[in-house]
RNA sequence: GCGGAUGUGGCGUAAUUGGUAGCCGCGCCAGACUUAGGAUCUGGUGCCGAAAGGCGUGGGGGUUCGAGUCCCUUCAUCCGCACCA
């Protein structure tokens, strides 16, 4: 082997290390840039090929930026709390700190290899009470503030204490619970339990009893982000809902600020339109409804104001307070029944009957405010508790479920829009209802023959006007359950007090994970915190025993590495000022509703607290796509132990079998190899092609079942660092999911090994040139320098790299080896393939590392050329080239081409129409 | 059902502003070197055709001198959300 690429690479990484090459420190004559990668759980499992993409791709940056003078900071480090650790705790009773610490010697083992160019003096680890002291630290903060909605901020409990005093809370627009108004003289009479449950109601960390998602197998509840059709993302254990007393974020204060802010970012549009659907805003009207004989109102939401019209009956959420209510003796029993019947279903049952109509008549009326018509309350559970008022006026002409409810129990459909330019029709007739947001109001008293959208209007002022509804806006973000009943996350700095929360004075922070005799819930069902002895303040009060959710200690950590060994502060003054906020964020879409939501309403509220410098803490964020799995098949024969090629299997009854992607190699599979693989194969006949066994092979996740799975270290060993980087980049787009093929790997292989032997001669020696180079090579070096840069810039990291092997394949033809060529290539390609650049770079007399050298900068009389290879085509079809002066006038280029023996064979005699020249670029002449 | 993305050779892909479709690499074919080859080097390789030539960017239609790129329509695949009033 002519490069030694596991000797140089092992030299220079060790090199790196003992330099600290890759440290940053505050440093003001440069301008800073944050290039981060997504904070990865260090799972038992260690890296696969695909978990690398996104760092390769974001170290190629960091490196490039570096190159162009800037100060990058680029920090790694451990999202270490999790469920994989307790879950092993749980079977094994190994601490899950032993087991942390553990897998993340692997991987850092693994990610060593590799060549990142991580500041590691800057790692953090969210279980480390260094780091959690501030996460703690974050959530003492949330606990005691509250939301002024009309500062648009989060402002200190103190103050609405004083407000309280003052003037009672009548007047306080905040994001709040349901609270009671009081005068300032009641608020000072209230005991000092009232008052914290009065205050409760304000806090943005606050307790309260949820409807949540409990998971038995795992113990704890979850986030809506962490169960998927009412399975546990991790685990895929049942999930069932359940009421408890969790504490929450308050988020919801944040929905407008977290849509808003999309517009400030630079995030895929893609991932920008999931978190506008997960906060789901939605404009329409409030409005209250009379009930036949009672006091009580309804109160509903509706987007659809402008269809009261048309509102026939309404719908209340099994759940809703009013059902008990107002059901009448005669329909008691059905709407117990009901009732009893869906709180039973769980939320797997649930969304499986999406499409059955079902419900109840309560025997109640309604009266419709604006036809005055009496209109039967039914409940049903496609009307939920948890959006809106838990009810709603149905209008089944205009809209599907109202309408499929409506046919199931014949309930009246009025029509009260008809669609622009068709004339009103029978619903009876009907097949569907019409939900659309054209058209004009029919059928609707004052509002008839008004668009729908003036209709709106009218109905909400007119609403307003008798003090019946308002304009209202909905979210369908929730606020974020935060309390897990699990060991391994962080404690809550909090204690209880006449059954009341207190948090814990900061400086007794950080509030460690105290050990526990097994990581399971009491006999009682507490949390496994419970089991700790003395698990109480030195006043004796009851410490808090759920834990943190793993998205706390993920939510803060990019500004943590800004300064992370701080033990005064979260990070300093100095360093969010410099440091601001993450440039460049790259990582996968499925954080998309969790982290990527939570970390933005995290900074949003440490900037009104005055201590980022942004609103938003991701400023350009890319979602590397995914890596998949290139699985192979063999054919085995029915009810035999013989297998047959892939290109004969349609002439038998076969079962593909999933072989080991190792013991195949360019689809070929090593016969030997696999009978020795597993014993059932060992006595294993083969119907071969060609004399060859082919296997089949299909694109599919990732996965140790499929044995398509590639680890990285394998690859290194075989093929080096450099080799794996420019591979992964190569393979194509970072943002598009592509299979892992590792044939392909052996193209960037040779071009390593090609772009060695520019520097050395047949006998592997170095040989370098001072003979001042050629205008041919300058063109390739100058032309290379303008395309890498270009695609670096636009992240086009696969197009560079084909742009490398253009470049070291031209030099090659011209047999060029002049250091004037190669030293500026060596930096160039220092970005992508650092070890062989650092070899390189020394081997060209240096002694200083190529990190540190400055991007080479193009020259424009290299790139342009003094003529041009004029493509002429005859109506649109290419027929020859013309080659003629670049700054030939397109007049003359017209004369020249009509005047080219070529043109006459194809205008055949024809008259020419027609000749368009756009100068250097085509010719195209019309006949 | 709603929203988003993607469809180009046998495969991964390229074409940055509407201007030569298929760069680069894999694979394949032929040749050279070689004891051997899953090594290296050279040449070829979109499809049909002996060639001339024709066809060709999921399908259909349109705008244009010119469309992978713009517009309409349709199909397929993937992802996200899903009774959100």
């Amino acid at each position: 082997m002519d490069y030694k690429f596991n000797e140089v690479e092992k030299k220079w990484q060790q090199y790196w290390r003992d330099q600290q090459v890759y440290k940053v420190d505050i440093d003001h004559s440069k301008p800073k840039y944050y290039v981060l990668d997504m904070f990865p759980y260090p799972s038992g499992a260690g890296l696969h090929v695909g978990h690398p993409l996104g760092y390769i791709a974001s170290d190629i940056y960091s490196r490039y930026k570096r190159l162009r003078g800037f100060n990058v900071i680029h920090p790694m480090g451990y999202d270490a709390f999790g469920l994989p650790a307790e879950q092993y705790a749980i079977q094994t009773g190994t601490h899950p700190a032993i087991t942390t610490d553990n897998n993340i010697a692997r991987y850092r083992e693994q990610l060593d290899k590799i060549g990142f160019s991580f500041d590691w003096s800057r790692e953090v680890r969210t279980s480390d009470p260094k780091y959690y002291k501030w996460t703690q630290w974050t959530f003492i903060q949330l606990f005691h503030h509250w939301y002024n909605k009309d500062a648009n901020k989060a402002e200190p409990i103190s103050s609405l204490i004083e407000t309280f005093e003052r003037e009672g809370n009548t007047k306080i627009n905040a994001a709040c619970g349901n609270v009671d108004y009081f005068t300032a003289d009641e608020w000072k009479h209230m005991d000092e339990r009232r008052r914290q449950e009065m205050l409760m109601q304000y806090r943005l960390a606050y307790l309260d009893d949820t409807m949540v998602n409990w998971c038995p197998a795992l113990g704890t509840v979850l986030a809506n982000d962490e169960v998927s059709e009412g399975l546990s993302v991790r685990g895929g254990h049942p999930v069932e809902r359940k009421s408890m007393k969790q504490w929450l974020l308050r988020i919801t204060a944040y929905s407008d600020r977290l849509l808003e802010g999309l517009n400030t970012i630079d995030w895929s549009e893609s991932l920008k339109e999931i978190q506008r659907n997960w906060i789901g805003k939605s404009t329409g009207g409030a409005m209250h409804f009379g009930l036949e004989g009672r006091n009580e109102t309804i109160e509903v939401f509706t987007t659809r104001p402008d269809t009261i019209f048309g509102a026939t009956f309404m719908v209340l959420a099994p759940e809703h307070e009013l059902v008990e209510k107002i059901t009448t003796p005669e329909q008691k029993a059905e709407v117990e029944a009901y009732v009893q019947r869906t709180k039973n279903r769980s939320e797997r049952e649930r969304m499986a009957e999406v499409k059955k109509v079902s419900g109840a008549f309560t025997g109640a009326y309604a009266i419709n405010p604006f036809t005055e018509q009496k209109i039967p309350v039914w409940i049903a559970d496609y009307v939920l508790m948890g959006y809106g008022t838990g009810a709603i006026m149905a209008v089944p002409a205009h809209d599907s479920r109202d309408f499929a409810f409506a046919r199931h129990f014949g309930l009246p459909v009025v029509q009260v829009i008809s669609k622009p330019g068709e004339a009103p029709s029978d619903p009876a007739s009907w097949d569907e209802s019409y939900d659309s947001k054209e058209g004009i109001a029919i059928n609707s008293g004052f509002i008839n023959g008004l668009e729908v959208k003036d209709a709106i209007e009218a109905v909400v002022a007119e609403a307003e006007r008798r003090g019946i509804g308002r304009k209202q806006i909905n979210y369908r973000l929730r606020d974020a359950i935060f309390s897990r009943q699990r060991y391994w996350g962080e404690p809550f700095p909090v204690y209880y007090k006449d059954g009341m929360p207190y948090t814990l004075p900061e400086d007794q922070l950080p509030l460690g994970l105290p050990p526990v005799d097994a990581y399971l819930p009491t006999e009682t069902g507490e949390p496994p915190l419970a089991r700790a002895k003395n698990w109480k303040t030195s006043e004796g009060y009851p410490l808090e025993t759920n834990t943190m959710p793993g998205f706390a200690g993920s939510s803060g950590y990019y500004l943590r590495y800004m300064d992370p060994h701080n033990d005064e502060r979260y990070f300093s003054e100095e360093a969010i000022k410099y440091w601001e906020n993450v440039d460049l964020y790259i990582g996968g879409a499925e954080h998309a509703t969790g982290h990527l939501i939570y970390a933005r309403f995290w900074n949003m509220f440490l900037y009104d607290l005055g201590m980022t410098v942004h609103s938003e803490p991701f400023k350009k964020l890319i979602n590397q796509g995914m890596i998949q799995g290139r699985s192979n098949f063999v054919y085995r024969i029915a009810g035999t132990n013989t297998y047959v090629s892939a290109g004969l299997k349609n002439q038998y009854e076969v079962q593909p079998l999933h072989v080991d992607v190792n013991l195949v190699h360019n689809d070929q599979l090593d016969t030997e190899a696999f009978r020795r693989w597993q014993p059932q194969f060992a006595d294993a006949e083969f119907i071969l092609e060609n004399g060859k066994y082919i296997c089949g092979w299909e694109v599919e996740k990732m996965s140790k079942s499929k044995y398509n799975v590639q680890n990285p270290d394998d690859l290194i060993e075989k093929y080096g660092a450099d080799t794996l980087r420019m591979y992964e980049m190569f393979l194509g787009p970072l943002e598009q999911s592509k299979p892992w093929d590792t044939q392909g790997i052996e193209g960037v292989f040779r071009f390593i090994r090609k772009l060695w032997r520019l520097f050395h001669d047949e006998n592997n020696k170095p040989d370098i040139s001072e003979t001042p180079a050629t205008e041919a090579e300058l063109r390739v070096l100058h032309r290379t320098i303008k395309k890498v840069e270009d695609d670096i810039e636009r992240f086009s990291f696969n197009t560079a790299v084909s742009a490398f092997m253009i470049c070291v394949n031209e030099l090659n033809e011209l047999h060029c080896r002049k250091r004037e060529i190669l030293q500026p290539l060596t930096i160039l390609v220092s970005a992508y393939a650092p070890h062989i650049a650092e070899e390189l770079w020394h081997l060209l007399g240096h002694t200083d590392s190529v990190v540190q050298q400055q991007w080479p900068k193009y020259k424009e009389e290299y790139l342009s050329e003094n003529s041009f290879s004029y493509p002429v085509s005859f109506n649109g079809k290419t027929r020859f080239k013309l080659t003629l002066p670049v700054d030939m006038p397109a007049r003359d280029v017209e004369k020249a081409v009509l005047e080219a023996p070529e043109t006459a064979k194809y205008t055949d005699g024809k008259p020419v129409r027609k000749v368009i020249v756009v100068p250097n670029r085509i010719i195209n002449i019309v006949i």
